[in-house]
DNA sequence: TGACATTAGTTGTAATTGCAATTATATTAC
DNA sequence: GTAATATAATTGCAATTACAACTAATGTCA
C-alpha cells in the first residue's frame, strides 16, 4: 500500500533546480529589505540606485545619458525612460536635450537629489548589513562575481 | 592640475557595494532568459513556476492553497491573488472554495496546465543550461544556499 | 455565547519590468 | 546628396510586485 496518490506530472526537477525561481525569490526578499529601510525618504531602491548611477556616470565622464545607463543596468530603454520621468516628476533630476546629438538627453541631479542621497546612505547601510547577514560573506562575493560575469557576457 | 572636476557627492561605495542593485540586475537578466525561452507557450517564468509549485504542493499534500504558496514563494498575498486570477483566466487553474474552511481556496491544475508544463520542460532546460553557464556551477550552488538561508530566516 | 483577535483573500493605487511599434535624429553607403 | 540603416527615446499594452485598507470567515477566551 505505497503510492496511494496518483501523480499526474512529476515537476520535482523544475521545482528543485530552477534558477529563475530562486533568483526571483531572492530579489523579492532583498529588494524588500532596502525598500523598507528607505521608504520614509519617499523613494524605492530602484530609484535610489538609478540616482547613484547617474551620479557615478556624471562624476566619471562629466555627463550622464540614458543610453549609457540602460546597458549599465541591463535595463530596457522603455523601463528606464519611465523611471526617469518619475524621478523628474519628483524633482530629483533635470532631463536636458543634448546639444551635440539631437536624439540624446543629458541627465542632471538636482540639489534635492544630492540631499536625498546624503540622507539615504545611513539607512542604505543598515539594509546592506542585513542583506550581508542573510547572504553570508560568500554569498555577497558570489553576487558580485555573477554581476561581473553578466557584464562580461553582454 | 589634478582634480579638475568638482564632485558634488561621492557615491562610489553605494555604487560598488549595493547588493540590491546587483540582485535586481541579475534578476532582470535571468528572468529574461527564461521568459524568452518559453514565450511561445504564452506564459512567463513567474507563471510557470507558480504552476509548478501548485503541482508540487498538490502531489505532496493532496491539496494546494494560496496561503501556503505565499510563504513558500516569499510573495505577497495580493501579488499571488492577482497572478492566480490571471492563470485562471488563461484556463490553467480552477480556484475552488475549501469546504473545511470558508475563507480558504483550493487550487487545481487543469489538463491544459499539465499539457503546458509537459511542453515547457524542454525550453526550460535550455534556459536553465544558459543560466548555469552564466552563473558557473559554483554560482548555481550558492544561489541554492542563499535560497535556503532565506527560507530558514522566515 | 459574545466580544476580540487571527487568518484568508480581494481591491485600490502605484512602481517596475519588457515587448512591439513608433518618432526623430544621426550615420553610412552609394 | 540622397537613400538606407542605425541609434535614442517615447508610448501602448500587459505582467509583476507590494503597501494599505478592506471583507469575510474562523478561532479564542472569558
Amino acid at each position: 500500500m505505497t503510492n496511494k496518490k496518483i501523480v499526474h506530472l512529476d515537476t520535482t526537477c523544475v521545482a528543485n533546480a530552477c534558477i529563475a525561481h530562486r533568483v526571483r525569490k531572492i530579489n523579492r526578499v532583498i529588494s524588500n529589505l532596502y525598500d523598507t529601510a528607505i521608504r520614509h525618504l519617499g523613494i524605492t531602491v530602484g530609484q535610489m540606485n538609478l540616482l547613484v548611477q547617474i551620479n557615478e556616470l556624471f562624476n566619471a565622464k562629466g555627463v550622464a545619458r540614458p543610453s549609457e545607463l540602460g546597458p549599465r543596468l541591463q535595463m530596457e530603454t522603455s523601463t528606464l525612460s519611465r523611471t526617469l520621468d518619475r524621478l523628474r516628476d519628483k524633482g530629483f533630476i533635470d532631463i536636458l536635450r543634448d546639444d551635440k546629438d539631437g536624439r540624446a538627453q543629458q541627465l542632471h541631479l538636482t540639489s534635492k537629489a544630492y540631499e536625498l542621497l546624503r540622507r539615504g546612505i545611513a539607512p542604505w547601510e543598515k539594509a546592506q548589513q542585513k542583506a550581508t547577514q542573510l547572504l553570508g560573506s560568500g554569498g555577497v562575493a558570489l553576487i558580485h562575481r555573477i554581476d561581473q560575469a553578466i557584464d562580461a557576457d553582454s
